[in-house]
DNA sequence: GATTTATTTCTATAATTCTGGAATAATCGT
DNA sequence: ACGATTATTCCAGAATTATAGAAATAAATC
């Protein structure tokens, strides 16, 4: 993962709703939720919902597939352990690993 | 640290000019980088450099402190071990810790 | 105290993002 | 085929964010 797509995916996550979003998913289980349960829990619009699962999905950290009537959406744990150790890596434990160590002194 | 938070720490993240300035001060260690050497690393011109790096003091991702005609920055380690840690609870590991294990079959 | 160096604050403009109502598309049951 | 359900896409306006030149501030040096 590169510093642009680490930043697209940060960038999607550092809004409230669209954070609310992902943990919800991520709460409800591998299988993810389908759109309408994710905005009953919500309450907001149905459009603007919408728009923020655009920005989730076209960033990878969310996908969505149709059951039915139903878009399900299931969030993309692989991505964002990738998101996760980009940031360990490169901003909290630097390139000393006995950083932390020394801090808690 | 609550939902609100993290997602103003991601926010401020997740722009790729700010995300570079937190990785040089990361890389640069615990005594991170005046100003003046973070300018000259990314090529911008100061004053938009100077807001960037507002977004993550406001933020509390960085710290300033003047050395004379420096002002040194530093990255607050402390507030992006909480970040990353809220993120690997919430958001990737979810209510199941076996879930990794399970995707990995 | 004038000058140099480092950085911020002021100010303005451009660009992007957020929000939500209305229209559209896909699916299902009857 | 029709109506109901689920969700998206279109559209527009409001709000926020990004960028950067010019002026101001702060500290060191001569």
């Amino acid at each position: 993962m590169d510093v642009a797509q680490a930043a697209r995916c940060l960038e999607k996550l550092g809004h409230p709703t669209r954070l609310e979003i992902v943990r919800l998913l991520v709460r409800a289980g591998p299988e993810g939720l389908p759109v309408g349960d994710v905005r009953k829990h919500l309450g907001i619009p149905a459009s603007t919902l919408s728009h923020h699962i655009l920005h989730l999905t076209s960033a990878g950290l969310v996908r969505q597939q149709r059951e039915g009537r139903v878009l399900r959406c299931t969030p993309n744990y692989q991505l964002m352990e990738m998101l996760v150790g980009m940031l360990t890596e490169e901003c909290c434990a630097g390139i000393d690993p006995m950083a932390s160590k020394r801090r808690a002194r």
